[in-house]
DNA sequence: TTATTAAAGGAAAATATTTTTCCTTTAGCA
DNA sequence: TGCTAAAGGAAAAATATTTTCCTTTAATAA
């Protein structure tokens, strides 16, 4: 089934509505993997002159409270969004900046102290990646 | 060794003033653990009334560039600041929002992509601490 | 199709966050 | 003690994000 469809079937499903910017913005995310505000402004304008930053702050945060994108945090630099999939770790170059993912690890042998209940752990290694050897 | 004198020293051998605000600025991060610039801003002021927020900007970035604070990304909420010591990994409440240190991982068993080169890893644990439960 | 209507978009204003400027004060040193 | 560059304070500027208010439109159903 096209990516699309799957998109607005999503919206639907948290009465959301199917318009071409927020398509759009999806669809950003998913050519790009991890986007920032800038960079979905910057190419959503491209097909939509007139956009308004309002509007992708508004679909970045509707699109967030439903659960479709997630916010990455990467160590100094603005934070991604990118639509969310399976469960991942990631890898951040520290050359070019590019987000990759990554596996995540099978185990994590932390011993938390007790009475700490963990619920889900986040990895984001710090490295250079390929292309920038 | 009084932390203090370490302070100092280690603000010395960046070439960097020992001020009042800033040495108060290290005891927060330093009592608290992991602070926000709103908590650093708050708990400077019950001792240094008139300080400004400006300073308290220009100290972190200061501190940060010497390397002797680092920051702490932490999902959905405000960056947390903490003074550099040994590599840890961290657990954050997701109930009341406290930043703990813990151990980090004996190995990380992530398979890269032929051609990227780590450097090192962050794990962050989102969970519930033991106060929480 | 067409009419209805609540959600979403756009533009501008408001608010929040961070940095810079510019002048005054002071830590560090001779 | 004095000198001086670094740092502090206040305000302004720059940047980032949210809200407001009015217009447009996607979704629904007649
Ligand atoms: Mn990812
Ligand atoms: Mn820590
Ligand atoms: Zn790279
Ligand atoms: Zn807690």
């Amino acid at each position: 089934m096209e990516k699309s469809v799957q998109y607005a079937d999503m919206l639907k499903q948290k009465d959301l509505k199917s318009t071409p910017q927020r398509m759009a913005m999806l669809g950003i995310m998913e050519a790009k993997g991890h986007a920032d505000i800038d960079e979905i402004y910057q190419e959503i304008k491209k097909d939509f002159v007139s956009i308004s930053l309002a509007t992708v702050y508004k679909n970045i945060n509707t699109l967030l409270d439903a659960g479709i994108i997630e916010e990455i945090k990467v160590p100094q630099k603005k934070s991604k969004f990118e639509i969310v999939k399976h469960k991942h770790s990631h890898f951040v170059c520290e050359k070019c900046g590019e987000v990759y993912d990554v596996q995540k690890p099978k185990k994590l042998d932390i011993e938390l102290p007790e009475g700490f209940e963990p619920r889900e752990a986040s990895v984001m290694i710090v490295g250079v990646c390929k292309k920038c050897r």
